[in-house]
DNA sequence: GCTATACCTGACTTTTTTGTCAAGATTGCT
DNA sequence: AGCAATCTTGACAAAAAAGTCAGGTATAGC
């Protein structure tokens, strides 16, 4: 249950775009230069991005890369999503379907598991936007932390059987 | 973002003994023939959740493996956590600390954003135990769709800036 | 239209994660 | 004591992910 490297860098690179003003854009170079990667690593990234459409890219002199939507529009389990995908499509290869029978048992209760764990997840991250995580890092934690998806006030969790 | 193999096998293994009866156990390779995955697999997975002490081994003729708690009270998020670590310790190599400046920039923001996913994570996985997920996938869901944690009824997202 | 700049894309290499193997160590039973 | 069943553990092999490279395509400015 881990970030990949490739939503880290999807990430950053977004919010390399967000902090941008209206019309400006930043090339391939300049955002893997902000971000200390490679240009290679970084146009796969924002291909990803492009292909999503969280990102218009202009081709030519005078291109680069710019938010096709606000920045508090794009929520980050757009985001997650779209970097995931291509890797990870449903849970596992071993799932036909979304809510088909498991591979080992049907009954085996393990994909509610991970089903719900990953809802959780993602409505945790659609509480989240893009224009929320610009600014300092003790400014973005206050953010985060005045989030009621993410901070939930009391958790019960008697166990039942 | 994802359930790695390692976590899923855990989940699996302990599940299987959670629906022993008292003082029995099951051996490597019950579990193994169980789950359908080999034994080599299945025993480096239970050394990391005995290491952890949430599993007891016996070893010799007889021997075997229980859980050392009952079912009720061990919860996910310390599963996970063990099959996490010696992989994934902390969020990635490149945080010396837990709150130190991030490699690329002191503000990237980006750090808090993680940490804060992670947190969530947590949360939603230490309010379902063990206990939680024994019976028929349809029961399980039903059962963890109640749990506060995992469905927050109102979720506030709107986007500053 | 030519050229320089910059994105697009598929093949390749390296690293990390998964999974396997085999030899060792511990216990119960005869 | 000796044997058989079982866990333990470190080294190795296969698969997947991450990252790199090089050639291709489009656009702006001259």
């Amino acid at each position: 249950m881990k970030v990949s490297a490739q939503e880290e860098y999807g990430l950053r690179c977004l919010l390399q775009l967000a902090r941008l003003g209206a019309g400006e854009a930043l090339t391939l170079g300049q955002i893997a230069e902000r971000e200390g990667i490679s240009q290679a690593n970084a146009g796969k990234v924002l291909w990803l991005l492009n292909k999503a459409r969280l990102v218009n890219s202009t081709r030519g002199t005078k291109g680069g890369y710019q938010l096709s939507r606000p920045a508090a529009e794009i929520r980050l389990s757009e985001i997650i999503k779209v970097l995931d995908e291509g890797e990870v499509d449903g849970h596992c290869k071993t799932y036909p379907g979304v809510l088909d029978s498991c591979v080992h048992t049907g009954d085996c209760g393990i994909r509610s598991v991970i089903v719900n764990v990953h809802e959780a997840v993602e409505r945790a991250l659609s509480a989240i936007t893009l224009a929320q995580l610009i600014g300092d890092e003790r400014t973005v934690d206050t953010t985060l932390h005045q989030i009621r998806g993410l901070r939930p006030s009391t958790v019960t969790a008697e166990g039942a059987q």
